[in-house]
DNA sequence: CATCGCGTGAAGTTATCCGTGAAGAGCGAT
DNA sequence: ATCGCTCTTCACGGATAACTTCACGCGATG
């Protein structure tokens, strides 16, 4: 089971805006892009999708650009991978009428557990996370 | 993050071997392809992955066919997945350089969750779980 | 109205998944 | 030894999704 480098793109741009979000400005996506390594047409791309489950917000115009539409301790690693894929975790054989029910039953076990562990990390604490590392370094 | 089919597949066939491990006796391609409604062509290659695993092994010749390696209780479905694709759990960002560190251990956690899982469930409790429901119907 | 930056659709390029087919190799029976 | 059964292996091809880039339109600001 492979996530897509889609996903991991998402999460950067959220962590990228997160870091943001204190100073209450909007971020271009070229300098976000740049910031996080992520080509820029693709991001645009991303950021549509995450705008459209209300993670993010635009604002057009000169000195236009994202910011996050709610404080990072509410954006769960979830939501962000439900943005860009329909469910955190996915497999055809819950559709499958051909699959025993047994099995059915594991694979939705794994679902849920996947689900609650993207739920608990939310972006608050990843970016206290870099602010403690960023401390340690000064000491 | 979508499953293939071919895990479903996988872990299918390993639990039509687990049913028919009682008895002792190997079990054609054909008749376990038709009895998981899996493309017996496609059965062939994920079974020799398995069996590269360790997971089943084969007997060749007149009365030949598949049968598993070891008992279904030493069977998870993490060996399956493992055994099909890598990992469990995989993600380009973890060998990506520009991934940030505290994203890193984020989908770090996930994969310890998801490998945490998949282990805890063996084949032999999964058909047992179909032994209590047929006992179900019975009543 | 000029400039800057988002918005949108399309196009193309890989990669991967999924499945098929045919020829090769071991085992048992006749 | 030969033949039939079954696994083994390799190679191919279509379909689908992932990834990336390009071109142009729209909105806001000054």
């Amino acid at each position: 089971m492979k996530l897509s480098v889609k996903s991991d793109y998402a999460a950067r741009a959220v962590l990228g805006l997160a870091r943001a979000h204190a100073g209450g400005r909007s971020m271009r996506v070229e300098d976000l892009a740049r910031g996080q390594s992520i080509p820029p047409n693709y991001l645009i791309q991303i950021l549509i999708e995450l705008k459209a489950r209300r993670l993010v917000k635009s604002v057009r115009g000169k000195e236009g650009g994202y910011l996050l539409a709610m404080r990072p301790s509410e954006i769960t690693l979830g939501d962000v991978l439900r943005a860009v894929h329909g469910q955190v975790f996915d497999t055809p054989a819950l559709t499958d009428g051909s699959c025993p029910t047994e099995l059915k039953q594991a694979w939705q076990t794994l679902q849920q557990t996947m689900d609650r562990a993207a739920d608990c990390i939310n972006f608050q604490h990843l970016v206290e996370q870099s602010a403690e590392r960023e401390k340690m370094y000064y000491i």
